[in-house]
DNA sequence: CGTTTCTCATGCCCTTGGCTTATGCTGGGT
DNA sequence: ACCCAGCATAAGCCAAGGGCATGAGAAACG
């Protein structure tokens, strides 16, 4: 014996009528629940003859010159409670990721860049938002572009040699600083100089870094004429130099990479590129038509960071 | 550092809008989301668009064709299932109550209905509607109406002698049997006769029953042109019988009321009136635009019930 | 590598829900 | 018997919100 079911979920009974219930039954009038849900009191009772009408139950009676709940009004009212908390509580949780209260900062960046910018973040944030935690993953470039596609990040620190970067559809890429790319070599190969030409290195063996890197090197050097013989590949910056120091090879090292090793070998030498090569690095986050409080909060972290100490000099 | 606190909980997010969230986590798509709750895809996705700018928040973010929720999209979408689950809940209940199939009939009845036509309304009511509960009260009629008055019961099941009843604004009253009242006597009394004129009484003493009975007594012995002496008061029909059987005074009792006492003591006859006298059994509700739950099925119930068995006639 | 197909975004129009103000009505309080 | 508090009703107005038609981007397919 199914009474004929409430056709359309959807219509049957809506967020401020379980707020205007929950008042009700707070209040125990029309006029006062009207006050307090800053309505009119005719709404409310508009508002609730209309729900009686599309529930075919009767809500309120009149009680002397008030109103009391029936039996089916108190029914509402208790779920009403728990309706309104639940979206009060959503309400206080998006309040508070947007106002950085809450929730992750997920970022991926470059290995140079974990010892260096990164930590510059972490310090940031624990002073800004302390409440918000960071998830840092580590990734090259393209990597990083496909995890952010993915929605495994927020955002996406990047470098980036000439705009060649591919970005994902609906994507924003922001830059931050410029930094300029030296070659190390060996003490004795630099022969007192404190710059270097590519093309003067264009018989040497060459140390390439990650794939990015790598074909930063073959484009430079296909622009002064020649091709490197590359010797070796590897991620490994310490390494890297340490190569280059034993005059084995030499290497077209970023700025930040020099940094992030912290000191040079005794016996190697970095020279800036004359004419000057650059690496862009920025941050590249979805975009939407607000910013995700997450992006905001990196975006602010990073403004605040002083990219002189790594020598980064700040972007267009 | 707080932010600028949403400004309305009323307007910030709406049931529909949960159901949404919820849909789209479920789905993982506009358009399921949209065949899901019945609704066009562009209507999904512009009301999506709108918290978003309402809550200056991203909800979702394009992947590929599709697309996904953000951090803030999942946590609401987190919410979401509370409130439509609770909302879902909130209508069954109502649903369930609606047909019967919960709650509880509260009902108030006066004391020789609480032998007759109340253990009638459970037998009914076990069979009608098992899982609906009956919580019953007696009281005489004025007392009962007030309970009604105040929303202690449902509805209220009184006796009246001339319409003289005074309902409470807003209530309702359904008539539905009426009964003759007779004159208890002592056999010896009676002298053989099949009936009665009140007025050849006028000089014995009287037993009275509860208020309203005696205002009847009363007014009945005024139009015959006596006062009856009454020398005891009582609620207590057997009691009543019993004196009356006992040649001490005459009392005047409705039909139901010898119902309800089952069997007249030996000694005693009851003598319908001439001419007859009438009072009206009915019930008394609160009138709302959709009648309640309870008081529909207490109608129905009721409407079921043979009065016969009580020589009552069914009311106009 | 173009073409098809799936999915979301946008613009337009229309309906109606829902609010406000003004006013009537009823029950209590004095 | 009056007045006041509180709810109901009426009229009018605005915009939220939905559908349809269409555009645009991305994946899948040949």
């Amino acid at each position: 014996m199914s009474t004929t079911r409430t056709a359309d979920p959807l219509g049957a009974i809506d967020s401020t009528e379980m707020r205007i219930l929950h008042a009700l039954a707070t209040t125990g009038s029309l006029t006062q629940a009207a006050a307090t849900l800053g309505l009119s009191q005719p709404a409310v009772s508009q508002r609730i003859k209309r729900v009686e009408t599309r529930l075919a139950v009767p809500l309120i009676e009149r009680q002397g010159r008030g109103i009391r709940l029936t039996t089916a009004g108190n029914i509402l009212a208790d779920h009403a409670r728990t309706v309104v908390a639940e979206i009060d509580a959503a309400l206080a949780a998006i309040d508070d990721l947007r106002g950085e209260r809450a929730g992750a900062l997920r970022l991926v960046a470059f290995p140079s860049a974990s010892a260096t910018i990164v930590p510059a973040i972490m310090r940031l944030l624990a002073s800004e938002a302390p409440e918000v935690s960071l998830q840092y993953r580590e990734a090259e470039p393209p990597a990083a572009i496909g995890m952010l596609r993915d929605g495994e990040v927020d955002c996406a620190l990047i470098f980036d040699y000439e705009g060649a970067a591919e970005l994902p559809a609906g994507s924003t890429f922001t830059p931050l600083w410029r930094e300029t790319v030296s070659l190390v070599v060996s003490e004795d190969r630099a022969a007192g100089l404190t710059s270097a030409q590519l093309g003067d290195y264009a018989g040497e063996h060459w140390i390439a870094g990650c794939e990015k890197c790598r074909g930063h090197l073959m484009a430079a050097a296909a622009e002064c004429g020649f091709e490197p013989e590359i010797i070796q590949e590897t991620d490994n910056v310490p390494a890297m130099l340490a190569m280059a120091a034993a005059g084995g090879a030499v290497s077209m090292v970023p700025g930040l990479a020099l940094a992030a090793a912290r000191t040079l070998p005794d016996d190697a030498v970095a020279l800036p590129l004359e004419p000057p090569r650059y690496r862009t690095i920025g941050l590249v986050s979805m975009s939407t038509a607000n910013e995700s409080p997450q992006v905001r909060l990196c975006k602010r972290l990073l403004s605040r960071i002083d990219g002189n100490r790594w020598n980064l000099e700040a972007a267009a």
